[in-house]
DNA sequence: CAGGATCCACGTGTGGATCCTA
DNA sequence: TAGGATCCACACGTGGATCCTG
């Protein structure tokens, strides 16, 4: 394995992105940040994406921030995944921000459809109050929605997305939605964003985006490892 | 209706036995226990089983502990279920004591199976700290698994009761099992039974019971009147 | 502001314990 | 001791809040 420091070429197939991937499984994420030449944080308060920006960084995910896929040539969106040495996700995983002067179009339309076509799940094993440098990088899952996946993914997007066209924001719970969800995605509960109400007048509200329920995700993994 | 007290003979028919679930579907517990001429106490602290006993009574249950249906010529198991105003199972249900020296036999031989194949579920309508005398009788349902049930069933049964036969009794938790779990069934934690262990020495342990697990019963209920 | 996510207080669920009757 | 069940402390899950980077 080359050192290598500073951004990386795109991955050119799935196959380098899951050779890349497999090269630094087992290691620790203060491992490969010293071979990224990334200083390691003594916790996550602060930096709550660095475990995911250095494994972009690594496997040569597209800079910046657009609502794309990871790896737009492959059609792939890349999720680090928090899990117990059980191998069991800790946390939901944010999927995007939910557009909420939507534009008409259906699930297939739909940005959420678009990133979890293909995932490269790749968990990091993350021990009880472990700092984050001791992290270790898991074996990545290459996966894609079963058909059943798909058409509850599928129920809980329109039935969300009913209420956001329909103004009905304030009526929409994180409880709803069976893998799906729609909870707060903002710097802080102060924050706003343009929206509009259920009569269609403009008005501002708490930005929002959708999640992966850990239900869901454990499922995932659990169908591909057990 | 007639207003009866003591005893009453067994319902000759489903017919029947549904017909006398029906006639106090909507009443109180205090209003059948005045009917049956008994008396309504104060809280269930120490008279837990007080609503399955006088439904029983009301209904022709055969008198006395029984490992059989309650109904042995309809094949009929009732259970009262506690239910919160939304109609959500709030407790597990007991299904019949484990045999921890168990005799040779599969699925179909079980108690298990013998007393779930038919069930008349009648909700008691619970509302948060209210006495037993303001519960309300729901409407019953009288159900038996489908087959997806069934399979799920007796793949808990065998998975647990592997453990069982193989003396492997402290291994068993009652976190094991989908919709049927192994608790606890005891005057206290100090109760003994006789059990064997796994090199087939005779021993002593906390008796056991099976239970069906409240997400179990919400899923029955839910199906049914939805 | 979109994407990278985690933090943590608090409500819900339930595993273990318990009680009465026949 | 089998059957009728419920009680309740506490672990667990998660909904709402939050933080940094490009």
């Amino acid at each position: 394995m080359t050192l290598e420091t500073g951004h990386r070429s795109a991955p050119a197939s799935e196959q380098e992105l899951l050779q890349r991937a497999a090269a630094v499984a087992g290691q620790s994420l203060a491992e490969l940040a010293a071979m990224l030449a990334v200083q390691t944080p003594a916790d996550l308060d602060h930096n709550k994406g660095w475990g995911g920006q250095l494994l972009e960084t690594w496997l040569g995910a597209s800079a910046g921030s657009q609502p794309t896929p990871d790896f737009p040539e492959l059609g792939i969106e890349l999720k680090t995944l928090p899990v117990d040495t059980a191998g069991r996700p800790l946390e939901s995983t944010y999927v995007c921000t939910v557009d909420l002067q939507p534009a008409p179009g259906g699930w297939h339309d739909s940005l959420v459809w678009l990133k979890l076509q293909k995932v490269l799940w790749l968990p990091l094993v993350t021990a009880k109050n472990a700092p984050p440098g001791e992290r270790r990088i898991g074996s990545a899952l290459l996966w894609s929605p079963t058909a059943e996946q798909a058409d509850i993914l599928q129920q809980d997007w329109e039935e969300l997305m009913e209420l956001v066209s329909a103004g009905e924001l304030e009526h929409i719970s994180s409880r709803q939605g069976q893998y799906l969800q729609i909870r707060p995605k903002a710097a802080n509960s102060r924050a706003l964003t343009r929206s509009f109400d259920s009569d269609g007048n403009a008005s501002l509200t708490l930005p929002r985006g959708f999640y992966l329920r850990p239900a869901f995700t454990r499922q995932i993994l659990q169908h591909h490892f057990h």
